[in-house]
DNA sequence: TGCGGGAAACCGACTGGACGGTATGCACGA
DNA sequence: TCGTGCATACCGTCCAGTCGGTTTCCCGCA
């Protein structure tokens, strides 16, 4: 997968066709018509339909991390990254719907390693989430009582759920709710009563 | 789609596959062997591949329905009912994790009239689920600074991804995370201020 | 108890079409 | 004249669904 008019109006049509349809029911026909070129010209970059799959999720994930290091080399309280942190990977998420869509949808589409590669970025993420968690709990901000694992499924639970109910067009705003998000979030996991 | 052995075994195996394969990936002639019996006599109780998947929408739908208005018309504390609700929703995700996972990752594979059937039962759960919340907020139970659809989309959120992150051969108990996550919803979602 | 017959259950080879991927060739700039 | 970028026709495969045929089951009747 190179640069290219080409490549990108395809991975652009591919995306929103595997968002809408689904990546089995999307033809690789139908994505070079919708991107209006020729199926030469799209194998001339991409070497299969799973490719284009994989240079999607590629993106995302790249995006995501580096955003997520960003934040965190900020430094500061240890609630208040988190809240960062939480913010802006939603309205990323928000700003990448299709993107996100297809994600959690397809993955299971993929081949087996590049399936394995998908996991491993996920779990790299997923890791410094965890460490931040922990930091909150051993400074006592955040509860101790529930398994770091299923606090961050709770949190991870609504990025994937997004898409099922969010609209860009709908009533609420990004900025709004991804605030609102976090803050449920937060204050489900934050300490309330004395260290035991 | 009636009862008899073949109908059971067949969507039994079928469960299975989709859930570990995606329905896209799985071929009629791997679930009819998976059950031990021949594509005639799937074809002899099923209409088409598709009227499989909906199969195993529709009884899982009703299940979780007749739950919910078991517990709701049962009556009490709205808390009570609230937190009851939850967790036995959990629980029974957690029962049926097949189905689950095929539920949310294969929805979009359905025909149109079916997947609009899907979604206005679901739609029938949700409303109820919505009016629970609305009556904790009239008793200055729940917090209304943040739109009930996103409260609902908060807890909506933790059962779907469930089947992305719990194991029932895991550490973790099954009362036990469906406890600790309505726990999360419900602190997040109590009125903690003074009614404005 | 045995028999006839009709229907339901079941079998499995086959078909028609879709689809991912390829082979070949051409245009054009260096 | 050589390589890159692309067009187009084509191929092999796979698979949902069908269909003619066979077996099993059941029930009325002698």
């Amino acid at each position: 997968m190179k640069d290219s008019h080409v490549a990108d109006d395809v991975t652009r049509a591919a995306v929103e066709l595997f968002a809408t349809q689904g990546y089995a029911n999307t033809s690789v026909q139908q994505i070079v018509e919708a991107a209006g070129v020729t199926k030469g010209a799209m194998y001339h970059y991409f070497e299969s339909k799973d490719d284009l799959l994989f240079g999607i999720y590629e993106k995302l994930l790249s995006l995501q991390k580096s955003r997520l290091d960003e934040i965190i080399a900020r430094g500061g309280d240890v609630e208040e990254v988190l809240r960062a942190v939480c913010v802006d990977v939603i309205e990323t998420s928000i700003d990448h719907m299709p993107e996100g869509t297809v994600f959690f949808r397809s993955m299971h589409m993929l081949s087996a390693p590049r399936q394995q590669e998908v996991t491993r970025r996920r779990r790299a993420y997923h890791d410094e989430f965890v460490e931040l968690i922990d930091r909150g709990r051993r400074d006592g901000v955040f509860r101790t009582d529930i398994p770091v694992a299923v606090l961050v499924a709770h949190f991870f639970s609504d990025l994937h759920y997004l898409s099922h109910w969010y609209s860009p067009e709908g009533p609420e705003d990004k900025t709004l709710v991804a605030e609102q998000l976090t803050d449920l979030f937060v204050t489900s996991i934050r300490r309330t009563d004395a260290p035991a």
